[in-house]
DNA sequence: CAGTATCCCTTTTGATACTG
DNA sequence: CAGTATCAAAAGGGATACTG
């Protein structure tokens, strides 16, 4: 049991793979757990946040606009876990806990940021994308298909 | 009414940032909307798979283990809506619909591969992390802080 | 301050049935 | 085949109260 796997799902770094980029797709993998985790709204603003500086809890829950205590607790939970925040505790009174990404969680920032940085970069794009289609979506609506 | 904002969040590109790599963490924020959607279980998924060719319906959905006809329908019609997805219908009978990346998906195909690359990377020491964390957890549990 | 615990409402999602 | 519609189940998340 020292590799303690009690109920990990399937590693699927794809050795098996019969197309050239396909990777695993199946729902029990772990590379679909992960993602998961990743691609989560808090989850993602708090590692963009977390960006080369420790933060405070108080300081992370003032900053992201709309998170409540309860939320921003369990996704810190969530990343200390995962192994991408570190989590300190100083024993004062009253307390102080200081949150800052390990070297993993850096690692990740670095791809998160790409992602923060094209949708930055593309938000006008999407934009405008959306109101052509609800344009189009209306038309198509006020002209029934069927003649009257 | 041409630049069609009808009731669009507020646009943040950040032009009146203090800090020097502060973005967006307002909730009204544009880029917080388009994240909530890019950072989507499924439609990181289908932005995966749909990696330099069409792929009909049926096809993803034979492909993507665990998605429903509803959410992948769902999935590609806010990707079709976002500018990222082209949807082709062919009026044969039965029908057959294709999906493709447009360019705009492309690029960011490009960013979320990236991401997938990082987690296939980094699975087993995320793996890791998660049994180690778990074991403290159960250890602190089992021997309780208060003697007796 | 930094949580934990509880209640409760809202949104999301899955299952099922029906249609062009 | 590729949807849409509907309903019920489940998860997500907020508000509040309490604690070391």
């Amino acid at each position: 049991m020292e590799d303690g796997t009690s109920k990990e799902p399937s590693y699927c770094t794809g050795t098996d793979d019969d197309q050239a980029r396909q990777w695993d797709v199946r729902e029990d993998c772990e590379v679909r757990h992960i993602l998961d985790r990743v691609a989560d709204k808090w989850s993602l603003l708090v590692i963009a946040l977390l960006d080369r500086r420790t933060m405070r809890f108080s300081e992370l829950r003032r900053t992201i606009d709309g998170v409540s205590q309860r939320m921003l607790t369990v996704t810190l939970r969530q990343l200390e876990r995962d192994g991408l925040v570190k989590r300190t505790v100083y024993p004062t009174v009253p307390p102080r806990v200081d949150y800052e990404l390990t070297s993993l969680g850096i690692s990740l920032h670095e791809v998160i940021n790409s992602l923060v940085i094209w949708t930055e970069a593309h938000q006008q794009e999407i934009s405008t994308a959306r109101s052509e289609y609800d344009r189009r979506a209306t038309e198509e609506t006020q002209l029934q298909p069927t003649a009257r």
